[in-house]
RNA sequence: GUGGAUGUAGCUCAGUUGGUUAGAGCGCUGGUUUGUGGUACCAGAGGUCGUGGGUUCGAGACCCAUCUUCCACCCCA
């Protein structure tokens, strides 16, 4: 019986078009990364559970895939585990790897393991696929495609600003206008929970914070009273909400405010100086702002927060983000390696381009150049000069059967097919092929030096 | 994980309070045109109405379940 084909939710198939434009992308990211000195690894798509669990929050945790065991896993699981019908306890009797969440945790146990291989500061970069059980909406996947940038080994600011600069040299040259980097620091969310007394409430607050384009002001003094955050806090947090003017003006008003705050001053130190290097030199195309509620839920950044977010014309989450987190192998044992690093958001951007019509012409351009098939005789003759063109280069198909001449330019047509070369008896006599430009309609008889001549530089 | 919409031809969508053989545009195939494509005209093919149940003399339409996609929440690229 057949069966009706599909696919998991959230999962996608790839046209040619769609891989054209795909690679056009990665291409232009992993140039930049590597023009920027990062170096290129890959790692499984699937790590032990150990690696994985308890690195994302209680959230993350829920949408990490889990892979089940192999072979009788069941036999080995209590009755009275088996019993409780408690498929979290369950779940860690059967289950011992998972499908990546994200590229960063797998980065951070890379770095641990191969310690005494790795030149410190190491900078990577990292083009693979994630996994979410997350609901699928649009632009939100279960299989999607991150492409991470990190350096890890240094405590340095001057990363931060040569990441502010790879956002901005990448978007540019994918021609992408209009895109804001915003900016934070956790020492300065750290720095005003300390200065309304909510220390321990640090996640919580930031969290409600974060929604303030959304749900405004009230939603989110609503959102920190319902965590347990005192009314008077929120009191003390009234100017944060006024904050105005330029980059330089905020932080001045923020610096008054978190002046009794060490950690909070040092974020705004940091912050300062990131600003003033990009002011030196000046970005672009992307827009470089302070945004002080900007949050991020992972909880293993310490310093500097990014978010990309698309030109405003879109409606589309955020492209691209990342942080400093300064102990993020930690939990795997290796002490006192800060790092920093960002991500872009392959599939957004890819949805981005294409509702902004980005993408260049030529990129779904496959074949160059097809000869049109007359018969058996002259397939010959074609084929000779297929496989000579296909040498110097060229890009060259011989349609495969002595079909409807309309038929083989309507396929030249629709395949985007900038060439034809037509070669029949009269051609065969004369040793030589008619060319014709499609788009142009122009055609001529030229022997096959002059024809790679002439496509040369087209083609160049 | 919670709540809400959605699904009819390859694509975008019509389809009346439930009533014979489910339509249009675009696309596709063939022809007008046997070595010249995009335009025009003519003809044709293509649908288990997402899937499975149910109500009914009768369901594309009503009810239930399930799946997909989309939206909000959560979270995030």
């Amino acid at each position: 019986m057949a069966q009706k084909p599909g696919l998991p939710k959230g999962t996608r198939d790839f046209s040619p078009e769609e891989v054209a434009k795909r690679n056009y992308i990665i291409q232009q990211i992993s140039h930049h990364f590597s023009n920027f000195g990062f170096q290129p690894i890959e790692t499984p798509s699937f790590e032990n559970n150990s690696t994985l669990l308890g690195k994302y929050g209680e959230e993350g945790d829920r949408l990490i895939f889990k892979i089940l065991n192999s072979g009788d896993f069941l036999s080995k699981v209590k009755d009275e585990t088996y019993q409780s019908k408690n498929s979290n306890t369950i779940a860690h009797k059967i289950t011992e790897k998972s499908l990546r969440y994200d590229l960063t945790v797998p980065f951070a146990r890379y770095v641990v393991q191969h310690q005494n291989e790795i030149d410190f500061p190491f900078k990577r970069y990292q083009i693979q696929n994630v996994y979410r059980a997350d609901r699928p909406q649009k632009g939100r996947f279960r299989e999607f495609t991150q492409c991470d940038a990190d350096v890890i080994g240094s405590k340095s600011l001057w990363q931060e600003v040569e990441f502010i600069q790879l956002y901005d040299a990448v978007f540019s040259s994918l021609n992408l206008k209009g895109v804001e980097i915003n900016i934070n620091n956790r020492k300065v969310l750290s720095g005003l929970a300390e200065v309304i007394g909510e220390t321990d409430k640090l996640i919580d607050f930031t969290v409600a914070l974060d929604k303030l384009d959304k749900i405004g002001r009230a939603g989110v003094e609503k959102e920190m009273l319902e965590k347990g955050i005192s009314q008077e806090a929120i009191v003390k947090l009234a100017p944060v909400f006024q904050f105005s003017g330029d980059f330089e003006h905020q932080l001045q008003e923020l610096s008054q405010l978190l002046s009794d705050s060490a950690i909070g001053l040092q974020g705004i130190e940091e912050l300062q100086f990131i600003s003033k290097c990009i002011q030196k030199m000046p970005l672009a195309t992307a827009k470089l702002k302070l945004n002080i509620t900007l949050a991020r839920g992972l909880n293993y950044y310490t310093g500097c927060i990014f978010e990309v977010s698309a030109p405003s014309e879109v409606k589309m989450g955020s492209i691209g983000g990342g942080g400093r987190y300064d102990d993020l192998t930690g939990i795997f044992g290796l002490k006192d390696m800060s790092g920093v690093g960002v991500s872009f958001g392959l599939d957004r951007i890819y949805l981005v381009l294409e509702e902004l019509d980005l993408f260049p012409k030529t990129i779904t351009e496959g074949t160059q150049i097809l000869f049109i098939n007359f018969g058996e005789k002259e397939a010959l003759y074609a084929l000779k000069a297929v496989s000579q063109l296909r040498k110097k280069g060229f890009s060259v198909d011989l349609y495969p059967d002595a079909a409807k001449m309309k038929k083989q330019m309507n396929f030249a047509n629709k395949r985007n097919i900038p060439y034809v070369i037509l070669a029949g008896e009269a051609e065969i006599q004369k040793e030589v092929f008619t060319l014709k430009n499609m788009k142009s309609r122009e055609q001529f008889e030229l022997n096959l030096a002059q024809i790679s001549q002439r496509l040369q530089d087209k083609f160049a």
